[in-house]
DNA sequence: GGGTTACATCGACAATTGTCAATATCTTGG
DNA sequence: CCAAGATATTGACAATTGTCGATGTAACCC
């Protein structure tokens, strides 16, 4: 909403004086969020936690449904936060849809909490 | 943490080891969805990261309201929030709260993406 | 004590989210 | 082409969430 974080030259100093360090503005805090956000949900690690753990570091569809307790269109519905979140790929052969991770893809959203 | 402790004594590794790999049960699931969804918010990003870039690591409510655009009550709630999280603490000098990152808090919320 | 300041809590509200049932789409096999 | 299977999409629903205004609480200052 607000792009415009324009610094004001106020005078009054009450409490602490707040250093101009780099601080994240609000666009990619935003972005951060979104990726944050599709890592948020149980169910979506335990997803990410079996395509890992798959032969081959894939699964697909059928192989997701069952541990998980869902059903099936809820996991496809969780897929595709997870594949529209850059975290997933989806490759499809035949009548199967196999997922996998994308490669650094976790790491690099593990950096957006420790580069905080 | 790591419950890979079953040290196998020099059997022949099978490419394909079948079903019991390390897969993120629901319990653990839950547990780790509940920290990342604390940090799945852009507004709670920026407090940490306006806590992280502060004067000594810290920060009182009075320069994290401004800069955030929100109402001093919904910044109080995303402070909690992060604090029942554990990833920020609360100290109370005279009339100000002073918050400020939970030692290696970060570092372990980032293990939880990366260990998946 | 009374007023002011800094922060927390409560109650309400709209927006988002997770889930399922039903249906659509697409692929393979007969 | 038709049937069956695997997956995606849609529509609906309850639950959760982010936000605000009003109020409560606690510490400081006159």
């Amino acid at each position: 909403m607000n792009t415009a974080l324009t610094m004001e030259t106020t005078t009054e100093q009450v409490c602490c004086a707040p250093s101009d360090r780099p601080v994240l503005n609000a666009a990619d805090a935003q972005d951060s969020a979104r990726i944050l956000k599709a890592l948020s949900d149980p169910n979506r690690l335990r997803l990410l936690s079996i395509v890992k753990a798959g032969d081959g570091g894939e699964a697909c569809v059928c192989d997701l449904t069952e541990p998980l307790d869902l059903g099936q269109p809820t996991v496809s519905h969780h897929l595709k936060i997870l594949v529209d979140a850059g975290l997933l790929e989806r490759e499809k052969r035949g009548t199967w849809a196999y997922y996998s991770l994308v490669p650094g893809a976790l790491e690099k959203a593990a950096t957006i909490i420790t580069g905080l």
